[in-house]
RNA sequence: GUGGGCGUAGCUCAAAGGUAGAGUACUGGACUGUGGCUCCAGGCGUUGCGGGUUCGAUCCCCGUCGCCCACCCCA
C-alpha cells in the first residue's frame, strides 16, 4: 500500500524550510517595529463565519471550500482565507473595547479545494495582516509601507505594487451600474465567461484576459470616476500618503477582488517572475465586516501575503540551502564514545551544532560522513586522547590538524569560530 | 469544473512490441586511528493502478489515480 499526500497538499522539507523560517522571522520582526502584535487562529471555524464573511455568491463560497459535518452534525469548514476568522475573534474577544488601532497578524494554512497550478494549492500558507478602528487613509498607507517594507526585508524586487478603490455601498451600485450599461451595449461580442459575469459580478470584466475583452471594454468607465465624495477624499489620500512616504505604486482601476467584504482601498503585490498567479500579496479594507459580525462599526484593513509565492521568488534569487554542523565527533570505543557524547554538550553549550557518531564505525567512515555532512571540524577522540585528557582536532575545510585539552574546547572555538543559526 | 502534457530505481533519465539499464545518491570496503580523488561491492524495481489487443506490452488501446501547466478564480 502506498500512500500520498492529498492532491494539492505538500510536505515542506530542509533545506527549503529555513527560507520558510526566515520569511517568518523577518516578518516578526518587522510587523513588531509597526506595532502588529501576532495572534493564533484556529484553522476551522463554523462555516458561516466565511458564508457571511466571503459571500454567499463568491467562488471561494460556491465552490472551493473544505466543508464537513462534525459528529454533532455541525458544519464546519477548514479555512479558505484569514480576515473572516480574524474579524470573528475581534468581535467575539471585544477587541474593539481597546485602544484603536488594533494591529495584528497571524500566519498558517488556508484551505482551497481548487485544481492545483504553479503557485496555487489547497492547503497553502498565507501570513495575514489585520488592522482594526481607523478610517483614515494613513492606516492604509502604513500598512503598504509595512508590506514593502517586508518584501525588501526578505530581499524581493521587481515587484508591483498595484492600488485602487472600489468605493462603498454608496457609491458601487452606480458604478456597477454604468458598467452594466456600457457593456450591455454589445454584450454578445464579449467571451462566454465575461457574458456569465455581467449577471454573476460584472466589475470582473475589467480583468478578464481574452484579447477582443480587452479591446472591447476601451472607454468603460472607470470606478475612480464614480467614487462618492468621501470616497474619493479617502483615495486621494491614499494617493497623497504613498507619494509622501516614495513608495512606488501604480494605479490599476481594473483591480477588482472576488471577495464581497472589500471597500474603498485595494491593493495587490504581482511579480512578473512567477506563473499565471502572480499575486504574492493582495489586501484593502473592510469597513462594513465588522459590522456584519455583530461589531460596533469599525472600519479595518488588512493584506495576506502568499507564503509559496515568496517561497518561489526567493528560491529563483538563491537556492536554498542545507545548514551544516560546526562540529563532527569521531570516537573509537565504547569509552571514547561515552566521552564524546559530554564534549558534544559542551559544544552545544557554547552555541554550536555537534554531531556525534552513533554506533562503531571506523574512523574513515566517520570522517568521511563528517566531510559529507560539510562539518566545519572534526573532533577526534580515542584511547590516546582519552588518556591525555586531550582531543584532536581536525579543520576539515583546511586540512589543519591539532591537539587540544578537553577543557579548553570551548574557547577553542569561541575564539576562531562563528555561531551559525539555521 | 474544463483543456493540454507527463507517470520506469531515492533523484535525473535510457530501453520505440521480444518479459529493464545507466549516471548520481546512499552504505561498506581497498586504507585494522585521518575525509575530499580513485577503484571495488551492494537494488528480485508489482515499469502508478486496473482492464483490453497480442504468442508476447514499459512501449498500442480504454479506464482510473497522481503530478505538472493553463482556464475559471485567487495568496
Amino acid at each position: 500500500m502506498k500512500y500520498n499526500a492529498l492532491k494539492g497538499i505538500q510536505d515542506i522539507l530542509p533545506p527549503d524550510v529555513y527560507i520558510w523560517q526566515s520569511i517568518e522571522s523577518t516578518a516578526r520582526s518587522i510587523f513588531f517595529k509597526y506595532g502588529f502584535r501576532e495572534i493564533k487562529l484556529p484553522i476551522i471555524e463554523s462555516t458561516d463565519i466565511f458564508t457571511r464573511g466571503i459571500g454567499e455568491a463568491t467562488d471561494i463560497v460556491e465552490k472551493e471550500m473544505y466543508t464537513f459535518p462534525d459528529k454533532a452534525d455541525r458544519s464546519i469548514t477548514l479555512r479558505p482565507e484569514g480576515t473572516a476568522p480574524a474579524v470573528r475573534c475581534y468581535v467575539e474577544n471585544g477587541l474593539h473595547n481597546l485602544p484603536s488601532p488594533q494591529k495584528f497578524f497571524y500566519t498558517g494554512p488556508m484551505f482551497r479545494y481548487e485544481r492545483p497550478q504553479k503557485g496555487r494549492f489547497r492547503q497553502f500558507y498565507q501570513i495575514g495582516v489585520e488592522a482594526f478602528g481607523v478610517a483614515q487613509p494613513t492606516l492604509d498607507v502604513e500598512l503598504i509601507l509595512m508590506l514593502r517594507d517586508f518584501l525588501e526585508g526578505i530581499g524581493l524586487r521587481e515587484l508591483n505594487f498595484e492600488v485602487n478603490s472600489i468605493g462603498d455601498e454608496k457609491c458601487r451600485p452606480d458604478y456597477k451600474a454604468a458598467l452594466m450599461n456600457f457593456f450591455g451595449q454589445n454584450l454578445d461580442e464579449f467571451c462566454p465567461d465575461c457574458r456569465r459575469r455581467y449577471t454573476t459580478n460584472p466589475l470582473r470584466i475589467l480583468d478578464c484576459k481574452v484579447e477582443r475583452c480587452i479591446e472591447l471594454r476601451q472607454g468603460a468607465p472607470a470606478v475612480t470616476d464614480y467614487l462618492c465624495g468621501e470616497c474619493r477624499e479617502h483615495f486621494e489620500g491614499l494617493i497623497a500618503g504613498l507619494r509622501a512616504l516614495g513608495v512606488r505604486y501604480t494605479l490599476n482601476p481594473n483591480l477588482v477582488r472576488g471577495l464581497d467584504y472589500y471597500t474603498r482601498t485595494t491593493f495587490e503585490v504581482t511579480s512578473e517572475h512567477l506563473g499565471a498567479q502572480k499575486a504574492v500579496a493582495a489586501g484593502g479594507r473592510y469597513d462594513k465586516l465588522i459590522k456584519e459580525f455583530g461589531g460596533p462599526p469599525t472600519p479595518a484593513i488588512g493584506f495576506a501575503i502568499g507564503m509559496e509565492r515568496i517561497v518561489a521568488l526567493l528560491k529563483e534569487i538563491a537556492p536554498a540551502v542545507e545548514p551544516e554542523p560546526k562540529v563532527f565527533i569521531a570516537t573509537l570505543g565504547k569509552e571514547a564514545e561515552i566521552e564524546g557524547f559530554k564534549i558534544a554538550g559542551q559544544v552545544r553549550a557554547a552555541g554550536f551544532w555537534a554531531e556525534p557518531n552513533y554506533g562503531g564505525a571506523s574512523l574513515k567512515s566517520q570522517l568521511r560522513k563528517a566531510d559529507r555532512l560539510g562539518a566545519e571540524f572534526a573532533f577526534i577522540i580515542g584511547e590516546n586522547e582519552l588518556k591525555a585528557g586531550k582531543i584532536q582536532w581536525k579543520g576539515l575545510k583546511t586540512g589543519e590538524q591539532g591537539e587540544v585539552e578537553i577543557r579548553n574546547i570551548t574557547s577553542l572555538l569561541t575564539d576562531n569560530v562563528k555561531p551559525s543559526n539555521p
